[in-house]
DNA sequence: ATATGTGAATTGATTCACAGCG
DNA sequence: CGCTGTGAATCAATTCACATAT
Protein backbone atom coordinates (compact mmCIF):
# COMPACT_ATOMS: atom_id res chain seq x y z
CA UNK A 1 0.00 0.00 0.00
CA UNK A 2 2.14 2.49 -1.19
CA UNK A 3 -0.34 5.57 -0.92
CA UNK A 4 -0.53 7.12 2.12
CA UNK A 5 -0.36 11.42 1.39
CA UNK A 6 0.41 13.75 3.19
CA UNK A 7 -2.00 17.06 3.78
CA UNK A 8 -1.22 19.62 5.40
CA UNK A 9 -2.60 23.54 6.01
CA UNK A 10 0.06 25.79 5.52
CA UNK A 11 0.02 29.84 7.13
CA UNK A 12 -0.22 31.70 4.49
CA UNK A 13 2.07 33.22 1.25
CA UNK A 14 1.58 35.61 -0.63
CA UNK A 15 0.30 34.02 -3.51
CA UNK A 16 1.16 35.51 -7.27
CA UNK A 17 -1.85 35.95 -9.04
CA UNK A 18 -0.27 34.16 -11.99
CA UNK A 19 -0.20 30.82 -9.62
CA UNK A 20 -3.82 31.17 -8.86
CA UNK A 21 -4.51 31.24 -12.50
CA UNK A 22 -2.34 28.28 -13.11
CA UNK A 23 -3.88 26.39 -9.90
CA UNK A 24 -7.45 26.14 -12.41
CA UNK A 25 -5.55 25.05 -15.22
CA UNK A 26 -4.15 21.63 -12.51
CA UNK A 27 -7.98 21.26 -10.98
CA UNK A 28 -9.45 20.78 -14.44
CA UNK A 29 -5.78 18.06 -15.21
CA UNK A 30 -7.01 16.72 -12.20
CA UNK A 31 -10.13 16.32 -13.03
CA UNK A 32 -9.45 14.40 -16.43
CA UNK A 33 -7.29 12.29 -14.70
CA UNK A 34 -9.96 11.26 -12.32
CA UNK A 35 -12.37 10.64 -14.74
CA UNK A 36 -9.85 8.34 -16.46
CA UNK A 37 -9.75 5.85 -13.08
CA UNK A 38 -6.04 7.81 -12.34
CA UNK A 39 -4.71 6.95 -8.93
CA UNK A 40 -1.15 9.45 -9.01
CA UNK A 41 0.31 11.78 -10.61
CA UNK A 42 3.39 13.11 -10.69
CA UNK A 43 4.38 16.82 -10.88
CA UNK A 44 5.83 16.64 -14.24
CA UNK A 45 2.42 14.86 -15.91
CA UNK A 46 0.79 17.36 -14.20
CA UNK A 47 2.74 20.06 -15.53
CA UNK A 48 2.46 18.93 -19.29
CA UNK A 49 -1.26 18.05 -18.92
CA UNK A 50 -1.76 21.74 -17.88
CA UNK A 51 1.18 23.03 -19.89
CA UNK A 52 3.62 24.64 -17.04
CA UNK A 53 7.07 23.71 -16.29
CA UNK A 54 7.36 21.61 -13.59
CA UNK A 55 8.91 23.34 -10.94
CA UNK A 56 5.80 25.89 -11.26
CA UNK A 57 3.41 22.85 -10.07
CA UNK A 58 5.69 22.52 -7.23
CA UNK A 59 5.99 25.67 -6.06
CA UNK A 60 2.23 26.67 -6.77
CA UNK A 61 1.08 23.73 -4.28
CA UNK A 62 3.26 24.39 -2.15
CA UNK A 63 2.14 27.97 -1.24
CA UNK A 64 -0.72 26.17 0.41
CA UNK A 65 0.69 22.72 1.98
CA UNK A 66 2.76 19.39 1.63
CA UNK A 67 0.42 17.35 -0.96
CA UNK A 68 2.98 14.97 -2.32
CA UNK A 69 4.73 12.18 -1.50
CA UNK A 70 8.53 12.54 -1.95
CA UNK A 71 9.49 9.25 -5.08
CA UNK A 72 5.70 8.95 -5.46
CA UNK A 73 3.61 11.50 -7.08
CA UNK A 74 0.68 13.00 -5.89
CA UNK A 75 -2.59 10.95 -4.88
CA UNK A 76 -5.03 12.15 -7.14
CA UNK A 77 -8.10 12.44 -5.20
CA UNK A 78 -6.47 13.54 -2.41
CA UNK A 79 -4.73 16.92 -4.54
CA UNK A 80 -8.21 17.49 -6.30
CA UNK A 81 -9.97 17.53 -2.79
CA UNK A 82 -7.13 20.29 -1.53
CA UNK A 83 -7.18 22.13 -4.65
CA UNK A 84 -11.18 22.61 -4.34
CA UNK A 85 -11.03 23.79 -1.34
CA UNK A 86 -8.60 26.14 -1.97
CA UNK A 87 -10.36 27.25 -5.07
CA UNK A 88 -13.51 27.44 -2.76
CA UNK A 89 -15.00 25.18 -5.62
CA UNK A 90 -16.44 22.84 -2.45
CA UNK A 91 -19.18 25.55 -1.59
CA UNK A 92 -21.83 26.96 -3.92
CA UNK A 93 -21.55 30.27 -5.29
CA UNK A 94 -24.52 31.93 -6.31
CA UNK A 95 -23.97 34.11 -9.78
CA UNK A 96 -26.23 36.67 -11.66
CA UNK A 97 -25.84 36.85 -15.36
CA UNK A 98 -26.30 40.11 -16.83
CA UNK A 99 -27.14 39.90 -20.56
CA UNK A 100 -28.66 38.01 -22.93
CA UNK A 101 -26.90 37.73 -26.11
CA UNK A 102 -24.40 35.27 -27.84
CA UNK A 103 -21.86 35.61 -25.10
CA UNK A 104 -24.45 35.68 -22.27
CA UNK A 105 -25.57 32.32 -23.64
CA UNK A 106 -22.03 30.91 -24.08
CA UNK A 107 -21.45 31.16 -20.26
CA UNK A 108 -24.50 29.70 -19.51
CA UNK A 109 -23.97 26.65 -21.77
CA UNK A 110 -20.06 26.07 -20.38
CA UNK A 111 -20.53 22.84 -18.47
CA UNK A 112 -17.99 23.23 -16.52
CA UNK A 113 -19.30 26.37 -14.65
CA UNK A 114 -22.88 25.76 -14.51
CA UNK A 115 -22.65 21.99 -13.64
CA UNK A 116 -20.47 21.99 -9.95
CA UNK A 117 -20.30 24.83 -7.77
CA UNK A 118 -21.47 27.98 -9.47
CA UNK A 119 -25.36 28.15 -9.39
CA UNK A 120 -26.29 30.81 -11.71
CA UNK A 121 -29.68 32.42 -9.80
CA UNK A 122 -30.87 34.25 -12.75
CA UNK A 123 -30.60 35.96 -15.96
CA UNK A 124 -30.92 39.87 -16.23
CA UNK A 125 -31.35 41.93 -19.36
CA UNK A 126 -29.57 45.49 -18.90
CA UNK A 127 -31.28 46.68 -22.30
CA UNK A 128 -34.73 45.22 -21.24
CA UNK A 129 -34.47 43.32 -24.92
CA UNK A 130 -35.57 39.67 -24.17
CA UNK A 131 -36.88 40.07 -20.66
CA UNK A 132 -39.67 37.50 -19.99
CA UNK A 133 -38.25 35.01 -22.65
CA UNK A 134 -36.48 31.65 -21.92
CA UNK A 135 -33.07 31.49 -22.14
CA UNK A 136 -31.44 28.16 -21.68
CA UNK A 137 -33.58 27.56 -18.93
CA UNK A 138 -33.52 31.08 -17.35
CA UNK A 139 -36.48 33.34 -17.65
CA UNK A 140 -35.04 36.86 -18.80
CA UNK A 141 -35.73 39.59 -16.25
CA UNK A 142 -35.88 43.44 -16.02
CA UNK A 143 -32.85 45.25 -14.33
CA UNK A 144 -35.28 46.43 -11.50
CA UNK A 145 -35.54 43.02 -10.37
CA UNK A 146 -31.64 42.60 -10.38
CA UNK A 147 -31.52 43.73 -6.30
CA UNK A 148 -34.26 42.12 -4.68
CA UNK A 149 -32.84 38.60 -7.00
CA UNK A 150 -29.33 39.54 -5.50
CA UNK A 151 -31.38 39.71 -1.85
CA UNK A 152 -33.51 36.90 -1.58
CA UNK A 153 -30.73 34.57 -3.69
CA UNK A 154 -27.69 35.58 -1.85
CA UNK A 155 -25.79 36.13 -5.14
CA UNK A 156 -22.03 37.03 -4.52
CA UNK A 157 -21.01 37.60 -8.34
CA UNK A 158 -22.17 39.34 -10.87
CA UNK A 159 -21.33 38.14 -14.55
CA UNK A 160 -21.40 41.24 -17.29
CA UNK A 161 -22.17 39.61 -20.51
CA UNK A 162 -24.15 42.52 -22.13
CA UNK A 163 -23.65 44.96 -24.62
CA UNK A 164 -20.92 47.63 -24.46
CA UNK A 165 -23.20 50.53 -23.91
CA UNK A 166 -24.90 48.88 -21.40
CA UNK A 167 -22.29 48.06 -19.54
CA UNK A 168 -21.50 50.59 -16.93
CA UNK A 169 -25.03 50.81 -16.43
CA UNK A 170 -25.26 47.19 -15.27
CA UNK A 171 -21.75 47.68 -13.26
CA UNK A 172 -23.43 50.48 -11.33
CA UNK A 173 -26.84 48.21 -10.93
CA UNK A 174 -24.85 45.51 -9.56
CA UNK A 175 -22.51 47.74 -7.47
CA UNK A 176 -26.30 49.02 -5.80
CA UNK A 177 -26.86 45.98 -4.78
CA UNK A 178 -23.91 45.26 -2.77
CA UNK A 179 -22.52 42.16 -4.72
CA UNK A 180 -18.63 41.01 -4.07
CA UNK A 181 -17.12 40.81 -7.44
CA UNK A 182 -17.82 41.22 -11.33
CA UNK A 183 -16.69 39.43 -13.82
CA UNK A 184 -16.56 41.45 -16.77
CA UNK A 185 -17.14 40.14 -20.37
CA UNK A 186 -17.37 43.31 -22.11
CA UNK A 187 -14.48 44.89 -23.09
CA UNK A 188 -15.77 48.08 -21.34
CA UNK A 189 -12.78 49.35 -18.29
CA UNK A 190 -15.55 49.61 -15.60
CA UNK A 191 -15.46 52.45 -13.04
CA UNK A 192 -16.15 50.67 -9.82
CA UNK A 193 -15.29 51.10 -5.94
CA UNK A 194 -12.25 49.77 -4.44
CA UNK A 195 -13.92 47.17 -2.54
CA UNK A 196 -15.78 45.53 -5.70
CA UNK A 197 -13.26 42.80 -7.03
CA UNK A 198 -13.30 43.29 -10.53
CA UNK A 199 -12.18 40.10 -13.45
CA UNK A 200 -12.10 41.83 -16.77
CA UNK A 201 -11.69 38.78 -20.03
CA UNK A 202 -10.92 40.49 -22.79
CA UNK A 203 -11.99 38.26 -25.80
CA UNK A 204 -10.25 40.75 -28.20
CA UNK A 205 -6.78 41.34 -26.66
CA UNK A 206 -6.03 37.73 -27.74
CA UNK A 207 -6.25 38.63 -31.36
CA UNK A 208 -3.76 41.80 -30.30
CA UNK A 209 -1.42 39.53 -28.97
CA UNK A 210 -1.23 36.82 -31.62
CA UNK A 211 -1.23 39.61 -33.82
CA UNK A 212 1.28 41.48 -32.38
CA UNK A 213 3.74 38.92 -31.92
CA UNK A 214 3.10 37.39 -35.40
CA UNK A 215 4.37 41.05 -36.50
CA UNK A 216 7.17 41.47 -34.06
CA UNK A 217 8.07 37.46 -34.40
CA UNK A 218 11.98 38.46 -33.26
CA UNK A 219 10.46 40.04 -29.74
CA UNK A 220 9.30 36.92 -27.17
CA UNK A 221 10.07 33.61 -28.35
CA UNK A 222 7.37 31.11 -27.80
CA UNK A 223 6.84 29.67 -24.05
CA UNK B 1 -0.04 76.19 -33.20
CA UNK B 2 1.27 74.08 -30.39
CA UNK B 3 0.95 70.61 -31.97
CA UNK B 4 3.79 69.17 -33.64
CA UNK B 5 4.57 66.37 -32.18
CA UNK B 6 7.55 64.03 -32.26
CA UNK B 7 7.53 60.30 -34.07
CA UNK B 8 10.03 57.74 -33.64
CA UNK B 9 10.79 54.79 -34.32
CA UNK B 10 12.90 52.66 -32.09
CA UNK B 11 15.53 50.05 -32.11
CA UNK B 12 13.56 47.14 -30.06
CA UNK B 13 13.78 46.47 -26.79
CA UNK B 14 12.42 43.59 -24.96
CA UNK B 15 8.58 44.48 -24.09
CA UNK B 16 6.88 42.40 -21.49
CA UNK B 17 3.37 40.51 -22.75
CA UNK B 18 1.64 42.60 -20.01
CA UNK B 19 2.83 46.13 -21.85
CA UNK B 20 1.17 44.27 -25.04
CA UNK B 21 -2.02 43.57 -23.14
CA UNK B 22 -2.12 47.06 -22.39
CA UNK B 23 -1.51 48.71 -25.16
CA UNK B 24 -4.77 47.45 -26.63
CA UNK B 25 -6.49 49.02 -24.13
CA UNK B 26 -4.73 52.26 -24.34
CA UNK B 27 -5.98 51.45 -28.24
CA UNK B 28 -9.37 51.06 -27.15
CA UNK B 29 -9.45 54.68 -24.53
CA UNK B 30 -7.72 56.50 -27.68
CA UNK B 31 -10.43 55.57 -30.46
CA UNK B 32 -13.27 56.17 -28.24
CA UNK B 33 -11.03 59.75 -27.65
CA UNK B 34 -10.88 60.48 -31.58
CA UNK B 35 -14.70 59.40 -31.69
CA UNK B 36 -15.62 62.69 -29.14
CA UNK B 37 -13.26 65.04 -31.04
CA UNK B 38 -10.07 65.00 -28.36
CA UNK B 39 -7.28 66.44 -29.52
CA UNK B 40 -4.69 65.62 -26.94
CA UNK B 41 -4.43 63.40 -23.92
CA UNK B 42 -2.27 63.41 -21.17
CA UNK B 43 -0.57 60.08 -19.90
CA UNK B 44 -2.30 60.08 -16.60
CA UNK B 45 -5.87 60.59 -18.42
CA UNK B 46 -5.07 58.34 -20.70
CA UNK B 47 -3.91 55.95 -17.80
CA UNK B 48 -7.85 56.41 -15.65
CA UNK B 49 -9.62 55.43 -19.02
CA UNK B 50 -7.40 52.15 -19.24
CA UNK B 51 -7.22 51.83 -15.46
CA UNK B 52 -3.48 52.06 -15.65
CA UNK B 53 -1.06 54.02 -13.70
CA UNK B 54 0.51 56.84 -15.47
CA UNK B 55 4.18 55.19 -15.30
CA UNK B 56 2.92 51.98 -17.33
CA UNK B 57 1.57 54.61 -20.13
CA UNK B 58 4.66 56.09 -20.36
CA UNK B 59 7.08 53.21 -20.33
CA UNK B 60 4.69 50.80 -22.33
CA UNK B 61 4.30 53.47 -25.24
CA UNK B 62 8.17 53.97 -24.55
CA UNK B 63 9.21 50.90 -25.66
CA UNK B 64 8.19 51.77 -29.46
CA UNK B 65 9.37 55.98 -29.43
CA UNK B 66 8.80 58.59 -28.51
CA UNK B 67 5.02 59.95 -29.50
CA UNK B 68 4.30 62.37 -26.88
CA UNK B 69 4.94 66.32 -26.13
CA UNK B 70 6.50 67.16 -23.28
CA UNK B 71 4.45 69.31 -21.33
CA UNK B 72 1.27 69.41 -23.63
CA UNK B 73 0.97 65.00 -23.35
CA UNK B 74 -0.34 63.22 -26.91
CA UNK B 75 -2.33 64.12 -29.77
CA UNK B 76 -4.40 61.68 -30.04
CA UNK B 77 -4.58 61.17 -33.84
CA UNK B 78 -1.00 60.86 -33.91
CA UNK B 79 -0.25 58.56 -30.93
CA UNK B 80 -3.33 56.05 -32.63
CA UNK B 81 -1.58 55.90 -35.89
CA UNK B 82 1.26 54.68 -34.53
CA UNK B 83 -0.47 52.62 -31.98
CA UNK B 84 -2.59 50.97 -34.81
CA UNK B 85 0.85 50.19 -36.58
CA UNK B 86 2.50 48.86 -33.76
CA UNK B 87 -0.52 46.34 -32.97
CA UNK B 88 -0.38 45.53 -36.44
CA UNK B 89 -3.83 47.15 -36.70
CA UNK B 90 -3.12 48.95 -40.38
CA UNK B 91 -3.44 45.96 -42.33
CA UNK B 92 -5.68 43.30 -42.87
CA UNK B 93 -5.69 39.82 -41.09
CA UNK B 94 -7.43 37.49 -42.09
CA UNK B 95 -9.32 34.39 -39.79
CA UNK B 96 -10.83 31.55 -39.78
CA UNK B 97 -13.35 30.54 -37.15
CA UNK B 98 -14.01 27.30 -35.74
CA UNK B 99 -17.14 26.35 -34.26
CA UNK B 100 -21.04 27.69 -34.46
CA UNK B 101 -22.05 27.51 -31.09
CA UNK B 102 -23.25 30.63 -29.21
CA UNK B 103 -19.01 31.20 -28.29
CA UNK B 104 -18.48 31.04 -32.18
CA UNK B 105 -21.38 33.73 -32.66
CA UNK B 106 -20.78 35.95 -29.79
CA UNK B 107 -17.00 36.13 -31.68
CA UNK B 108 -18.31 36.96 -34.79
CA UNK B 109 -20.82 39.46 -32.87
CA UNK B 110 -17.86 41.65 -31.79
CA UNK B 111 -18.10 44.44 -33.80
CA UNK B 112 -14.15 46.24 -32.93
CA UNK B 113 -13.40 42.54 -33.90
CA UNK B 114 -14.51 42.27 -37.50
CA UNK B 115 -15.33 46.25 -38.28
CA UNK B 116 -11.93 46.91 -38.65
CA UNK B 117 -8.75 44.86 -39.33
CA UNK B 118 -9.76 41.41 -38.74
CA UNK B 119 -11.16 39.75 -41.73
CA UNK B 120 -13.40 36.53 -40.90
CA UNK B 121 -12.52 34.70 -44.05
CA UNK B 122 -15.10 31.44 -43.05
CA UNK B 123 -16.86 29.43 -40.34
CA UNK B 124 -15.88 26.15 -40.08
CA UNK B 125 -17.75 23.30 -38.27
CA UNK B 126 -15.32 20.71 -36.75
CA UNK B 127 -18.00 17.95 -35.87
CA UNK B 128 -19.97 18.64 -38.95
CA UNK B 129 -23.27 20.38 -37.29
CA UNK B 130 -24.71 22.98 -38.97
CA UNK B 131 -23.01 22.32 -41.82
CA UNK B 132 -24.30 24.43 -44.67
CA UNK B 133 -26.59 27.06 -42.44
CA UNK B 134 -26.07 30.08 -42.32
CA UNK B 135 -24.46 31.87 -39.00
CA UNK B 136 -23.85 35.73 -39.12
CA UNK B 137 -24.13 36.15 -42.75
CA UNK B 138 -21.46 33.42 -42.80
CA UNK B 139 -22.15 30.20 -44.85
CA UNK B 140 -20.81 27.35 -42.29
CA UNK B 141 -18.46 25.28 -43.97
CA UNK B 142 -17.39 20.91 -43.32
CA UNK B 143 -13.66 20.77 -41.75
CA UNK B 144 -12.69 19.19 -44.94
CA UNK B 145 -12.91 22.68 -46.94
CA UNK B 146 -10.34 24.22 -44.56
CA UNK B 147 -7.22 23.81 -45.92
CA UNK B 148 -8.64 25.28 -49.30
CA UNK B 149 -9.88 27.54 -47.73
CA UNK B 150 -6.82 28.42 -45.50
CA UNK B 151 -4.76 28.78 -49.09
CA UNK B 152 -7.37 30.47 -51.21
CA UNK B 153 -7.66 33.11 -48.64
CA UNK B 154 -4.61 33.67 -47.28
CA UNK B 155 -6.01 32.73 -43.63
CA UNK B 156 -3.11 33.75 -40.98
CA UNK B 157 -5.11 32.76 -37.61
CA UNK B 158 -7.68 30.40 -36.26
CA UNK B 159 -10.17 31.19 -33.44
CA UNK B 160 -10.70 27.77 -32.18
CA UNK B 161 -14.86 28.22 -30.23
CA UNK B 162 -15.42 24.86 -30.63
CA UNK B 163 -16.64 22.18 -27.94
CA UNK B 164 -14.02 20.65 -25.98
CA UNK B 165 -14.39 17.34 -27.74
CA UNK B 166 -13.56 19.09 -30.46
CA UNK B 167 -10.92 20.99 -29.74
CA UNK B 168 -7.74 18.75 -30.33
CA UNK B 169 -9.06 17.89 -33.74
CA UNK B 170 -9.69 21.54 -34.67
CA UNK B 171 -6.45 22.72 -33.47
CA UNK B 172 -4.47 19.64 -35.51
CA UNK B 173 -6.63 20.61 -38.74
CA UNK B 174 -5.41 24.28 -38.21
CA UNK B 175 -2.08 23.16 -37.39
CA UNK B 176 -2.32 21.18 -40.78
CA UNK B 177 -3.35 23.85 -42.88
CA UNK B 178 0.06 26.46 -42.10
CA UNK B 179 -1.91 28.84 -40.28
CA UNK B 180 0.99 30.92 -37.97
CA UNK B 181 -1.24 31.04 -34.56
CA UNK B 182 -4.44 30.27 -33.03
CA UNK B 183 -6.41 31.88 -30.67
CA UNK B 184 -8.02 28.74 -28.09
CA UNK B 185 -11.29 29.81 -26.45
CA UNK B 186 -11.93 26.37 -25.36
CA UNK B 187 -10.51 25.90 -22.85
CA UNK B 188 -8.82 22.18 -23.29
CA UNK B 189 -5.01 22.50 -23.28
CA UNK B 190 -3.76 22.22 -26.75
CA UNK B 191 -0.97 20.17 -28.11
CA UNK B 192 0.54 21.75 -30.78
CA UNK B 193 3.91 22.44 -31.99
CA UNK B 194 5.98 25.07 -31.10
CA UNK B 195 6.18 27.68 -34.30
CA UNK B 196 2.91 27.78 -33.79
CA UNK B 197 1.56 30.71 -31.49
CA UNK B 198 -1.35 29.02 -29.32
CA UNK B 199 -3.12 32.27 -27.47
CA UNK B 200 -5.44 31.27 -24.55
CA UNK B 201 -8.42 33.04 -23.43
CA UNK B 202 -10.15 31.15 -20.75
CA UNK B 203 -14.19 32.20 -19.73
CA UNK B 204 -13.82 30.16 -16.75
CA UNK B 205 -10.61 30.77 -14.90
CA UNK B 206 -11.76 34.53 -14.10
CA UNK B 207 -14.63 33.39 -12.33
CA UNK B 208 -12.52 31.27 -10.32
CA UNK B 209 -10.20 33.81 -9.68
CA UNK B 210 -13.11 36.01 -7.98
CA UNK B 211 -14.10 33.11 -6.17
CA UNK B 212 -10.53 32.46 -4.69
CA UNK B 213 -9.85 36.06 -4.33
CA UNK B 214 -12.99 36.39 -2.07
CA UNK B 215 -12.62 33.34 -0.39
CA UNK B 216 -8.92 34.69 0.74
CA UNK B 217 -9.97 38.34 1.37
CA UNK B 218 -6.66 38.30 3.33
CA UNK B 219 -4.40 38.09 0.28
CA UNK B 220 -3.52 40.69 -2.52
CA UNK B 221 -5.72 43.63 -2.18
CA UNK B 222 -7.57 45.02 -5.37
CA UNK B 223 -4.90 46.47 -7.73
C1' DA C 1 16.52 5.61 -6.04
C1' DT C 2 13.24 8.90 -7.12
C1' DA C 3 10.29 12.76 -6.92
C1' DT C 4 8.76 16.31 -3.71
C1' DG C 5 9.61 20.64 -0.94
C1' DT C 6 11.86 24.88 -0.52
C1' DG C 7 15.46 28.54 0.26
C1' DA C 8 18.56 31.03 -2.74
C1' DA C 9 19.76 32.96 -7.21
C1' DT C 10 18.12 34.87 -11.26
C1' DT C 11 15.30 36.94 -14.30
C1' DG C 12 11.62 39.98 -15.35
C1' DA C 13 8.22 43.74 -14.39
C1' DT C 14 6.88 47.79 -11.89
C1' DT C 15 7.73 51.93 -9.59
C1' DC C 16 10.61 55.82 -8.52
C1' DA C 17 12.90 60.06 -9.27
C1' DC C 18 14.71 63.15 -11.88
C1' DA C 19 16.82 64.81 -16.37
C1' DG C 20 15.38 67.21 -20.48
C1' DC C 21 12.25 69.22 -23.61
C1' DG C 22 8.50 72.39 -25.21
C1' DC D 1 6.68 75.23 -15.07
C1' DG D 2 4.38 70.86 -16.61
C1' DC D 3 4.62 66.66 -18.53
C1' DT D 4 7.19 63.36 -21.13
C1' DG D 5 11.19 60.12 -21.44
C1' DT D 6 14.20 57.01 -19.22
C1' DG D 7 17.89 54.98 -16.37
C1' DA D 8 18.19 53.25 -11.76
C1' DA D 9 16.10 51.04 -7.75
C1' DT D 10 12.58 48.18 -5.97
C1' DC D 11 9.56 44.60 -6.02
C1' DA D 12 7.57 40.30 -7.75
C1' DA D 13 7.87 35.97 -10.22
C1' DT D 14 10.40 32.28 -12.16
C1' DT D 15 14.02 29.07 -12.23
C1' DC D 16 17.74 26.59 -10.04
C1' DA D 17 19.86 23.33 -7.08
C1' DC D 18 19.88 20.64 -3.47
C1' DA D 19 18.16 19.00 1.02
C1' DT D 20 14.44 15.88 2.44
C1' DA D 21 11.18 12.34 2.73
C1' DT D 22 9.58 7.58 1.49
Amino acid sequence: MPQAAATAEKPRKEVPTSAVTRLVKYLYALQDLEAQGRERVMAAELGELANEPVTHVRKDLNYFGRFGVPGHGYHVRILLTNLERILGATSTWEVVVLGTGALAQAILEEERLTGKHIDVKGVVSVGGAGVGEELLGHRVRPLNELASLVQTDHVKFGILACAQDEAQEGADALVMTGIAGILNFTGVVLKAPRHIHVENVSLLSGVHRLVFYHKHRDLRPMP
